[in-house]
DNA sequence: CATGAATGAGGTTTCATTCAT
DNA sequence: TATGAATGAAACCTCATTCAT
């Protein structure tokens, strides 16, 4: 029970109401789904993995798709989360980070963490955001609205300073989210089983980031 | 008939003898698998979609997973293509690349122009390979034995040549790897329909790269 | 409902729980696979005639050769249930049974209506045994461990006491076995429709078996 | 080619034209019917056994069932064969057999010859005449018409004789026949592989019978 | 006459969903 | 609220048969 506070913190689960057997479809849902996907996974097989009966699934989604959904977006959410917080451009302009630097190595942290926490969830958001347009709509239409605009501000704010270079903001952006992701997924996709020294691999990462992108 | 050229060449076409209707199947396959995913896509649909009766794709492909097999395996093979070839790394170092930065430029293009004809295949090899662990072997089976080796002998090259930083050469190749690929992932998967100008963009992330793995 | 208590025997249906669905089931599925043979009936049929959806079948029986055995099985153990009860033997040295002809009348009185009651599952029972090794294995299996050794036990009993000629007990066993099946079957497989007078016919076959055997 | 005469027996291959590769096919479902079954075996499966394409099948045998009636309908006369004989009854009123041992003991060798020989063609006819209405209709027309006649003359006639007990001569026929049956059916088909002496064996059956039936 | 690719009906089995208990 | 038996549509796959070569 207690390894799944993860669970709870990805749903919010202060706010809504989630009973027992609630948690354990959602996290045999999430399993099943990280591993074999969506589609080739039997709401059965959720059921007995959960330990409920085949109907209680129903009960609590309507569809299958329905409970895709309740896993799929908290996860969505929880992927921008630094950039839905309020405080956070703030923070970067009232010089809580002084230089991009220490504002990319936060990032770089806050999402290690996270895809290290939430990783089966992530991998369901992102393999299913391939084969379902309304969950990549919707991804993008969050991205948009809530992390580019920020981010465009940040980058703008030190190409001003000076420290970055005079490239296209979309340009620096897409290179900083993909050297991190690109880490990431590495780190814990493509190769999980390799003996990291995350610390000085994500230093190193930075390092190169930063000097590819310095002015 | 034309514009399926592409799916020839992918298959090593000259070499086997494939049917008119065996390309069909193919090409609905992948098409299909690409867009709603293997397990999704009905056996059925795939047959509607290439025109031919659906035992006739069991004439041709023992089972469902054999005919996702057929389209994976080239693919898989022509992901890694440029390190395959046998005089490639002779041409590294008998200076047909004088520098790194050529070497990657060299690469870059070349897996531009598999990514952006090959599309839909990779989609599927991508995203099934998270679910088919055989799949993932094979790919990590090939790359451990036909790239990362040579990968390395040609980093290292060019490190005691001084043009490279003195990172780890596993360091040196994920950067360079997922700096390619993130901007391919953008460029394709992400935002396909945003207004690239790709000769820049390349020409910047090269540029970023260079930079940030310089010595 | 009421012609349906030989299912209930034949199943041991005290001790298992058999749903109304489920003996229609087993009930349709005997009946088919008597007539048209176990791989020429198909599980849609069977649905349609225990008046059940197809997919209520393989919720009982995992697969359609499971339905089979659950057929089979039973009427195996029944097809040589005399042999089994514990007290048999018993029951013939201490004199219950003064003469091998009062042990041969009891046997075969007992598989004639065990033959007359069971007939289809029966049918289902020897036919399928020919093509499927798995259950002939365990009919013979069965055989030699609980109903030859008993049975040689009472051939040599009775050939002591003089009864029987000096012929090797496997050969007297193998005798009896044949005269009476030979009896079963022609008159319920080959012969069904002719008018037999079974009570003066078996007379004369056992008085046939008892010249013939007698020292 | 040479272990095959017996086919050509069979089918009297004399007056009807057989070619290289029908033989084959002809072979090749006897063996797999009698193996797996009629129902249970594929044309596909006879096609690769017998070393033919698919279609081959279809040229020779208009339908599936066709190919196993061309097995069964030979099979079928052979099984009846001594009697089919024009001059057999001839033989036994003319003292050719002087008491009905003889008789029973020529009978006996001569379908011991005959299943030993055809024994997976006799599986066939035995086995599929139990599911198809037809090919048993077929062989109770000729055992009543072509069979039971003569045998019921040549057993009144050593009853008239004082030979056999004054048992309904159908009786007689019965227990003749089964004890035959019994034997080659014990010898091979239920226990072929015990380690059987055949002389021996065949004579102990043949005493029994005539101890039972004589007056 | 022989071939084997193609067919489409039908086989077994799975599955999301419903509903009486 | 939770259950799990029941459903029937649809999944993957097999098969007897046809027909152009």
């Amino acid at each position: 029970m207690d390894e799944r506070k993860w669970l709870f913190d990805l749903l919010n689960a202060d706010e809504h109401e989630f009973s027992e057997k609630q948690v354990n479809i959602l996290q045999a849902a999430i399993d099943m789904f990280a591993e074999k996907g969506y589609a080739a996974t039997s709401t059965s097989e959720i059921a007995k993995r959960a330990g409920v009966a085949e109907g209680t699934i129903f009960r609590h989604y309507k569809t299958k798709k329905d409970l895709l959904l309740a896993i799929v977006k908290p996860t969505l959410f929880q992927s921008v989360a630094p950039f839905l917080a309020k405080k956070f451009v703030k923070d970067v302009f009232e010089n809580e980070y002084e230089h991009y630097e220490q504002f990319v190595r936060a990032v770089f942290k806050n999402r290690y963490e996270f895809v290290k926490t939430y990783l089966p969830a992530i991998r369901v958001l992102w393999q299913e955001m391939a084969f379902h347009g309304d969950i990549k709509i919707q991804f993008q239409t969050i991205f948009i609205n809530h992390v580019y605009d920020k981010f465009k501000q940040i980058v703008e704010h030190f190409q001003q300073k000076g420290e970055l270079a005079p490239l296209p903001p979309e340009t620096i952006i897409r290179l900083t989210i993909t050297t991190i992701a690109g880490f990431l997924a590495t780190r814990f996709l493509i190769m999980p089983d390799y003996s990291w020294d995350d610390e000085q691999e994500i230093e190193r990462t930075i390092q190169c980031l930063m000097n590819g992108l310095k002015a």
